[in-house]
RNA sequence: UGGGCUAUGGCCAAGCGGUUAAGGCAUCGGACUCUGAAUCCGAGACCGAGAGUUCGAAUCUCUCUAGCCCUGCCA
């Protein structure tokens, strides 16, 4: 798998023919505040990729300047969703390692007389920075000599101030038809203990100042972000220049990724997890990776989808299906196809003898015959698929099981419905059938066609299992309304059914295609005991 | 006239002055089928609108329209 063609790529491609960068370098910088999602694969695949495809290298970056936001918890757990992405940081770095420098920049923007401090308070400084069609004004602090502002920078940074009592502004246009050119600050005073750096810093530099400088430091060639920083890169232009860093890196943006009846936004994730909304970040309906992994999408499925969608300046929402398709593209040739009943319906067949059961040969993968062969079960006491019975055909499209039609059994043999029994309320609660030794599944029996071929279980030998079936937990995705009123009550659904003997020593995390039922995956809490299987997509199907 | 960005089939997305305008997903036909799966064939756009430059434009220019982002001491 390999990055086609985007925009990103054709920079590359130029920067290096023209001999403006010798390799390149990018980053992944996650805030350490929240768990990955699909929507980051984008950007890490990215990232990772585009450096791999040209020999250079990708650091992971943790952007901790905010030490009221984030919280050192989640960095394990990026770490291990960027590594089950199959991906390996050339370095591990934090934002806060850069703390020193950064302020040592501050200084020197500060002899450069490009930054101030100010004692505007946030409504003040609000009112001082104008509208998007009005033009700001100069903060009265703004031509504190060169000295005052080292010796009041030092005294912030010594703990002298409270929090937001001072700022470091860069001294740039307040007139700036772009607000962020309007003498953005630059350090902030907070007194809050920080994961890395504990209580040594007070003051804590801004995104827009830290970003460019840690860039620059490591190196970073090609800086890549999302659309809204588009905006930003004026100030980020600004003070690598200012800061005479040196390397010069350069941003480039690219958008955000979205899927149909997904919500991707940090605060909803969070509130729903908060809530109980849903069992916990891993959850499988989740679209963090370590939800998706637990619902047993794979690495690989993901990195075709993320190709897949290629990359521009749009943000871009793509349908669910196809994130689907890269699963079933991905697991079609790998997995065992083997069958569970997950709504049964007892069927005894009336000419097989009592208490014989037979194992017939069937192979896990008729399509990959490396896979090899399992036995399947079959008997005078079945299970089939409650869905797979109708008592009168409705049509001749139906391919599955009536009353007098007959149909195969997957590997097994042709039986044919004789008899139905209902209990008191009318419910259909067994089928009792006959079969025919002649049609047995290998011998070539062509002398008639059944009409459609549909998969069972043995009942004494099948292993039972629980079955977790999602849907998307919201609907209603463009809505504003209340996140608790956009849930899909029919998100989780559990079924108890039936799997064949073959896979019962199944763990964690291997994935089934169940015939005619979708793929699968055995969920953490499955045990031999108990087994449990997440469902994690359908099968295509035309059946209309 | 605040600034910035975007506009290629239903959804993504290649294309960078001369192509029959790639590809994927979805959809619709048809073949095949011991999964209504897979596989295999086949089907759809004149490129937001208008004007212009040019022998020639999705690709260049202008105007217009629509959408997104920006007034955190968040990232």
């Amino acid at each position: 798998m390999e990055i086609e063609s985007n925009f990103i790529k054709t920079i590359m491609e130029e920067d290096l023919a023209s001999g403006k960068v010798e390799e390149i370098v990018t980053r992944f910088p996650p805030e350490p505040n929240a768990y990955l999602h699909i929507g980051h694969a984008r950007a890490i695949i990215t990232n990772f990729e585009l450096a791999k495809q040209f020999g250079g290298r990708t650091n992971l970056r943790f952007d901790d300047t905010n030490p009221v936001k984030e919280d050192s918890s989640f960095v394990e757990a990026i770490k291990e969703d960027i590594q089950w992405l199959g991906y390996e940081p050339a370095n591990i770095f934090f934002g806060s390692d850069y703390f020193e420098i950064t302020y040592d920049y501050a200084i020197k923007l500060i002899k450069k007389n490009l930054a101030y401090v100010c004692d505007l308070s946030q409504e003040e400084m609000r009112d001082y920075r104008g509208t998007l069609t009005e033009p700001g004004k100069d903060s009265p602090y703004r031509n504190r000599t060169v000295e005052e502002n080292l010796q009041l920078f030092e005294e912030m940074k010594a703990g002298k101030f409270g929090d937001g009592e001072k700022t470091l502004r860069a001294k740039i246009d307040m007139s700036h038809p772009n607000m962020n050119m309007r003498d953005p600050v630059l350090y902030r005073i907070i007194h809050i203990y920080h994961h890395n750096t504990g209580d040594k810093w007070c003051i804590y530099p801004m995104y827009d100042f830290a970003h460019p400088l840690q860039d620059a430091i490591e190196g970073v060639t090609h800086s890549l972000c999302s659309l809204e920083y588009d905006d930003h890169r004026i100030l980020y232009d600004w003070v690598v220049e200012k800061c005479e860093t040196p390397h010069v890196p350069h941003q480039y943006e690219f958008g955000r990724l979205n899927i149909t009846n997904t919500i991707m936004s940090k605060r909803y994730l969070k509130q729903l997890v908060d809530k109980n909304l849903v069992r916990g970040y891993d959850d499988p309906r989740m679209p963090t990776l370590t939800g998706l992994r637990r619902r047993g999408y794979t690495k690989d499925a993901i990195k075709d989808f993320v190709l897949g969608t290629g990359l521009s300046r749009i943000n871009s929402t793509v349908s669910s299906e196809m994130l689907e398709n890269s699963v079933r593209n991905d697991l079609n040739y790998k997995v065992k196809r083997v069958n569970a009943v997950l709504e049964p319906l007892k069927v005894v067949i009336t000419n097989y003898p009592e208490d014989q059961v037979e194992w017939l040969d069937a192979p896990y993968n008729k399509d990959n015959e490396a896979m090899g062969n399992r036995k399947v079960a079959f008997g005078r006491n079945l299970f089939i698929e409650r869905e797979d019975f109708v008592e009168e055909k409705p049509n001749k499209k139906w391919k599955r099981l009536a009353l007098g039609i007959e149909v195969r059994l997957m590997y097994a043999y042709f039986i044919t419905c004789n008899e139905v029994k209902y209990d008191d309320f009318g419910n259909i609660v067994e089928l009792q059938c006959t079969y025919d030794p002649k049609t047995k599944s290998g011998s070539g029996f062509d002398e008639r066609k059944p009409n459609g071929t549909i998969h069972f279980v043995e009942a004494t030998t099948s292993k039972r299992a629980t079955f977790n079936l999602f849907e998307p937990l919201m609907i209603d995705s463009d809505s504003k309304r209340d996140l608790e009123d956009r849930l899909n009550p029919n998100s989780w659904s559990e079924l108890e059914g039936f799997v064949e003997k073959a896979i019962e020593d199944t763990h964690p995390l291997e994935r089934f295609q169940f015939i005619r039922k979708g793929y699968f995956s055995t969920d953490y809490d499955s045990s031999s005991e108990g087994l449990v299987f997440n469902r994690i997509c359908e099968l295509k199907s035309s059946f209309k």
